[in-house]
DNA sequence: ACATTAAGTGATT
DNA sequence: AATCACTTAATGT
């Protein structure tokens, strides 16, 4: 056994020995392997054809809604033990993503090649229920963000936007601009810098150049 | 000291 | 809530 499969199985064995049987995870150590990315760096973009699946170990992923040059918004993060079950369909369906994944914290994941994804669907019960227990999270979080952008104002989404990315940092200081922040909302930088007062004066957080500190949870 | 980038503000739609 | 136009503050070289 290479030292490569070997930490495959223990990292495993520590996030989903309870939910995947013995025959699978020896299969997925078999065509998977571990890859590494830094916080920034683009895991898939719109239109392009996915070739692996991760399950991320470690780390986040930002997904995001990208309407043609300019237009985006973040959607919802994906974090340790979780996986893009959207991706699943994609990928047996063999369609392009319909979603850009970027990294919010340094990701590390077990990669799996696509083919693999369908026969197991088939052959294995743990796995059916972890792609559609999956789908569903991803459904639940999609409803989430559909209710931010009917029923929300922009006051509240920005609130439960900068809380989110705090637990999804497990750091109530977040290192970011009132740009970047405007870029994921999908507003200007002006609202932002003024509702992030309006926050700051409430004591909801509190704001210097490229920081706000979550005080309101 | 100067240039660049981030943030704050009033007025208007 | 968005946009414009402008000011002020912070930071890098």
């Amino acid at each position: 056994m290479s030292a490569q499969e070997k930490i495959i199985r223990e990292k495993l064995s520590d996030y989903y020995s309870t939910v995947f049987e013995k025959e699978l995870i020896e299969e997925i150590v078999e065509v998977g392997f571990i890859d590494k990315f830094k916080a920034g760096e683009t895991l898939i973009d719109i239109g392009e054809n996915m070739t692996h699946i991760p399950l991320i170990l470690d780390g986040a992923v930002k997904i995001i809604r990208q309407e043609k040059e300019g237009d985006e918004l973040v959607l919802y993060f994906l974090e340790k033990g979780d996986t893009c079950a959207v991706s699943f369909i994609n990928c047996i369906n063999r369609k392009k993503s319909i979603f850009k994944g970027v990294v919010e914290n340094d990701v590390e994941a077990i990669f799996v090649p696509v083919e693999k994804i369908d026969d197991w669907l088939a052959k294995y019960k743990t796995w059916r229920y972890f792609i559609i227990d999956s789908y569903h999270f991803r459904l639940i979080e999609m409803v989430e963000s559909i209710d931010g952008l009917a029923f929300m104002n922009m006051n509240q989404r920005l609130l439960k936007y900068l809380t989110d990315k705090a637990k999804i940092n497990k750091d109530i200081n977040i290192e970011i601009t009132h740009q970047q922040i405007a870029k994921d909302l999908n507003t200007s930088r002006v609202v932002i810098t003024r509702l992030l007062k309006q926050l700051h004066n409430d004591g909801k957080v509190f704001s210097t150049r490229n920081k706000v500190k979550v005080l309101d949870f």
